[in-house]
DNA sequence: AACGGGAATGAAAATCATTTTCATTTGTGG
DNA sequence: CCACAAATGAAAATGATTTTCATTCCCGTT
């Protein structure tokens, strides 16, 4: 079993907290990092299976990778010129962890988006 | 743009309201039916956008179909049987609604998904 | 019944993320 | 310096989903 290569993590985390495989490989592409896309993979299944990392799906099915722990956001994303506000999201938080409880599930994440049209569209 | 297929939607039915594109096809071949794969998943395709049906994602991120019992309601998914209750967001719709006046945005609509483990895993 | 046009269909090819294979490189202890 | 295990990455394989495109089906009109 191969371990995380280091410069995956960071720049995951230089990212934003929140990246596909994919985008990870092009972001380190383009800083001239010299990697292979499946470093890349066996680096962030590592991080998954040692909890470091959350692992979601986007609704196309794109895994996406986030720092565990770290403060996360939501977005408010314009469906016509793609403008994305990262919005602050207490009310979810509290939502998520209530219905939760209510249904006995434990470790528990969420996603949450909001999408429409902004006010230059 | 194509209608759906509505043997597509009664094996769904039959199926217990839970598959994915691959298995209803599979059990339409299995049962005999003489349909392709691309018209299953154009009739998925087709189900959901008319709300008839909601889509999912699996672990492995495949797409999974099910019947939509009612109008608007979010998810509270376990990550490892794949159980899913439906939970109702008040608290969602209200805080999309405050962030997207925030910010100057119309005509939104939003995603909100809640996974975990439950009880039994 | 024959015709015409648009919708529906599906086989095959294209796409895309992800995984696997496997040969090569690298690092480390002896 | 050597041997060997771990790490790497290019290329091929996989598998779901989408696209292409030629054919078939449906339906109203002549």
């Amino acid at each position: 079993m191969s371990r995380s290569n280091p410069r995956v993590l960071s720049t995951l985390e230089r990212a934003g907290g929140f990246a596909s495989a994919q985008e990870v490989y092009r972001l380190m592409q383009r800083e001239g990092e010299r990697i292979g896309l499946t470093t890349v993979y066996r680096s962030l299944q590592s991080l998954v299976n040692d909890k470091i990392v959350d692992v979601l799906r986007r609704d196309d099915g794109e895994a996406i990778y986030r720092l565990c722990g770290e403060a996360h956001h939501h977005h408010l994303v314009c469906k016509s010129c793609g403008d994305t506000v990262e919005i602050e999201g207490g009310a979810i938080e509290k939502w998520a962890k209530v219905m939760a409880e209510e249904h006995g599930f434990r470790e528990v994440g969420h996603t949450a988006e909001i999408f429409g049209l902004c006010a230059k569209c």
